[in-house]
RNA sequence: GCCCCGGUAGCUCAGCUGGAUAGAGCAACGGACUUCUAAUCCGUAGGCCACAGGUUCGAAUCCUGUCCGGGGUACCA
């Protein structure tokens, strides 16, 4: 049990024991360290039920508090009525012996026996992935890592839609390309699309046919490929990759008509057919196929939910930007509406990346070939500098992104800032094999008595804390600002503390700390794929 | 019009399940390397947390309204 757990334990017991009533305790960590470890605002969330002085209703309670013995130094009532408690420090030093036991300190078994499925990207292959891309190719390979931490079977999953209009314009770019004639209205403006009128004619020679499939068929391949490669530089892998062709192929799409036709949510007006939302407590009805007699999105979208949901995954996840804000609520709804229970299935929605370059907002478009693409982005500034940029910021932020200012900062950009840290380390420990001390582990905790020493440690204990925060709300920048504290308290701890000294005892306590903080660091750069390296 | 996200230091952003004195990086200025890596550390300066109300013992955080920016609201994806 945890220290926060037997805390709230005996708090709990305390209340019953003088007749308050019950409350959901909450402790925290204040702002002021001076407040000690640990806080509560118990009694003053008890003033208005209890009719008495927070303060007076505070001593109570830590008169009749029973602890056991060496877990908390000192209780303090502070004005206007919070409980504080200080932490004996030889809590601290069973945390240092826990990691230095541990590699996978903070691995989580939450997920164990469990299957999750993170779906991400799925840009359709209509061009090179972009630096908007990157944003979200980042955060849902940091989420299935989330997920892989605490010891989920993660499959990463690619969605593309391949049989619409979309695709249809790409083959005719390139065919039109290769007979040399005009772009459709719509068409695929960038360079790209002439490479791959060229690769075809080099592979099939001049005599291909108006309306020849392979057009499409080569760009799609061809543009995948770039694009896959693109990820695995940003160390991006999928495991599965879906498209929207299989579902029409194996008749997944006709049966989903067919199934909501049962349920009476299919209408036909105009010549379109319809999905009743209105009938389920939707806004507004949507079209599903339209007259031309070509589905929307949202019917193979649909089918293919439906084809996740079928193959038991414990957790879904879907990761979408903001553009998909308005789609997702219709896709669920149908699910429903099947009688499929969408409580596994969580959508994170991302906002988008501004692009800024010489001050100015770039609009980015994929068809009229305006964009940087994310592959150029990282050779320039590398995948560690990427993913930390991409990550460190929150997912309902909007980000902008100066690419002059990111090209000028990567020299000094803040991930430097935890890898140096991790470097550091590596390098110490490397200096005290050459001195003869290397970590042992019968090393004399009690001499970590500085206080950057103790500060440093307290931040190491919060590292599963952080890892549980971070699998509840799917948000990978708790991590990264967390390793940003890590860093600092280490960075400091380095200024005002040397490790190798005459004192044996004292640097072998030190060596111990330092191993526990290169674990913590290291697995932590990891959960965010970021590099951890030993000399920098 | 309606729906979603945001508005915090000069810039980019943390903090937002209500707590005590609102933080970091960059930019500016001033210090610290005969020592395990100065990609670091220490210090100075910089704020009506968009605005106005409300709830509360207590609001950057929750509620309502207004303004500004982004996205959606398509028989585009």
């Amino acid at each position: 049990m945890t220290i926060i757990l037997q805390l709230i334990q005996a708090l709990a017991d305390s209340l019953s024991a003088l007749g308050l009533p019950e409350r959901d305790i909450k402790l925290s960590p204040p702002n002021n360290p001076d407040f000690g470890d640990l806080s509560s605002n118990l009694a003053l969330t008890l003033t208005k039920d209890v009719q008495k002085n927070p303060i007076q209703i505070a001593n109570d309670i830590k008169d009749t508090l029973k602890l056991p013995k060496g877990l908390i130094d000192e209780i303090t009532v502070t004005p206007p009525g919070f409980l504080n408690f200080k932490i004996g420090q030889s809590y601290y030093y069973q945390t240092l012996a826990q990691i230095l036991s541990d590699q996978n300190f903070g691995r989580g078994i939450t997920g164990k026996g469990k299957k999750a499925n993170v779906e991400f990207v799925s840009a359709n292959p209509t061009g090179p992935l972009t630096v908007g891309h990157g944003r979200q190719a980042v955060l849902g390979d940091c989420v299935a890592r989330i997920l892989q931490w605490n010891s989920y079977d993660v499959t990463k999953e690619y969605y593309y839609n391949n049989a619409g209009r979309q695709m249809r314009i790409l083959g005719q770019s390139v065919e039109a390309r290769y007979f040399n004639t005009d772009l459709p209205s719509d068409g695929y403006q960038g360079d790209y699309i002439v490479d791959i009128a060229e690769v075809i004619r080099s592979e099939k020679g001049d005599n291909i046919e108006h309306g020849d499939p392979i057009f499409q068929k080569k760009a799609e391949e061809i543009i995948f490929e770039d694009i896959s490669k693109s990820l695995k530089k940003l160390n991006i892998h999928h495991d599965v990759f879906s498209n929207e062709q299989t579902f029409y192929d194996d008749g997944a799409i006709d049966q989903t008509i067919s199934d909501l036709k049962n349920k009476d949510l299919i209408y036909e007006t105009d010549g379109a057919t319809w999905f009743k939302g209105t009938a389920i407590g939707m806004d507004e009805d949507r079209v599903l196929i339209k007259s031309t007699g070509e589905p929307t999105y949202r019917l193979p979208d649909i089918a293919y939910h439906r084809n996740k949901l079928e193959r038991d995954f414990n957790l879904i996840i879907d990761i979408f930007g903001a553009d998909h804000m308005g789609t997702y609520p219709d896709i669920l709804a149908a699910l429903n509406a099947l009688d499929y229970d969408t409580e596994n299935i969580r959508v994170l929605i991302h906002q988008f990346v501004t692009l800024i370059k010489g001050g100015k907002k770039v609009k980015m478009s994929t068809r009229t070939a305006d964009f940087i693409t994310l592959e150029k982005l990282t050779k320039e500034i590398g995948p560690d500098v990427v993913r930390y940029f991409f990550i460190m910021r929150g997912m309902n932020s909007h980000l902008n992104f100066d690419l002059d200012l990111a090209a000028d900062q990567s020299e000094k950009n803040p991930v430097y800032y935890l890898q140096y840290a991790h470097a550091r380390i590596c390098n110490i420990i490397k200096h005290g094999e050459s001195k003869g001390i290397s970590y042992q582990s019968n090393y004399n905790a009690k001499l970590l008595n500085h206080p950057a020493e103790i500060r440093l440690l307290k931040k190491l204990d919060q590292f599963p804390t952080i890892i549980e925060n971070s699998l509840q709300t799917l948000e990978p920048q708790l991590i990264a600002n967390y390793l940003h504290d890590t860093a600092n308290r280490f960075h400091k701890f380095y200024s005002e503390c040397h490790v190798i000294t005459e004192d044996i005892d004292l640097s072998n306590a030190r060596i111990a700390l330092v191993s526990a903080t290169q674990t913590v660091l290291a697995n932590g750069l990891d959960l965010l794929g970021i590099s951890a390296p030993d000399k920098m």
